[in-house]
DNA sequence: TTGTTACGTAACCGCAAGGTTACAAAGTTT
DNA sequence: AAACTTTGTAACCTTGCGGTTACGTAACAA
């Protein structure tokens, strides 16, 4: 299928910090303060950190109360993983054949 | 192990022309002219594409006469790939954790 | 209704990314 | 030596990112 390039999601990914949040919020919601109480920067750059995961379709959000809560999206980051999957396979699988044909071309001259 | 955060590369997968580009010389050298030649860029800026994934230890370069020839470097790709499979299963491992919680305590009602 | 809590948003700043054009450098060719 | 090829680098511009402070807003509590 190859979809097409992810930009969006990788380019979330490119930040560390925005890995860590992933990671907070992947087995378990957790409100917006909660989140930014776990780093250095101040709350509104973590909201927007969060703004970047949601655009990116990475996480999702919910309110309850006057409470944002923020989870992972699991299919839409293995959606992600696949795609990188198929990227590395790609260009593995290019240099598998030039090994196979290297070893028929040595077959051939050992023979 | 865990290494630290592989912020260089994945900054330099984040943009599409460069995966581009490392698609391109991963099974052949290419000199960076012939590169440039694939893109609707300007050919410096191809070069300094080139530069930021030799930054990254993605792809390396090696000069013959006027040309210099650039390739992948799969072991590092591969040094990402890993983190990557590790990010992931880590997130996927706390879920997997959370559904056989789950799951017994299912099977603790049923019982 | 007034205050408090938990957020996002706006305006601003510094800085780096990616693009362009112009130029320098190193190796070949004649 | 002079000219041409192939490439990187410098200087510059515009745009976007991540950070801050200040402010707006919606829900709840008193």
């Amino acid at each position: 299928m190859m979809k097409h390039e992810p930009d969006e999601p990788l380019l979330a990914l490119a930040d560390p910090t925005r890995r860590a949040i992933l990671r907070l919020v992947w087995d378990e919601e957790l409100p917006a303060g909660d989140i930014a109480a776990h780093f250095p920067v101040t709350r509104p750059a973590i909201s927007r950190h969060l703004r970047v995961l949601r655009d990116a379709n990475l996480v999702e959000e919910h309110r309850v109360g006057t409470k944002r809560l923020y989870r992972a999206r699991p299919e839409r980051i293995e959606e992600l993983r696949s795609y990188l999957e198929n990227y590395w396979e790609a260009g593995l699988g290019e240099i598998k054949r030039l090994a196979e044909r290297e070893a028929m071309r040595k077959r051939n001259e050992d023979g």
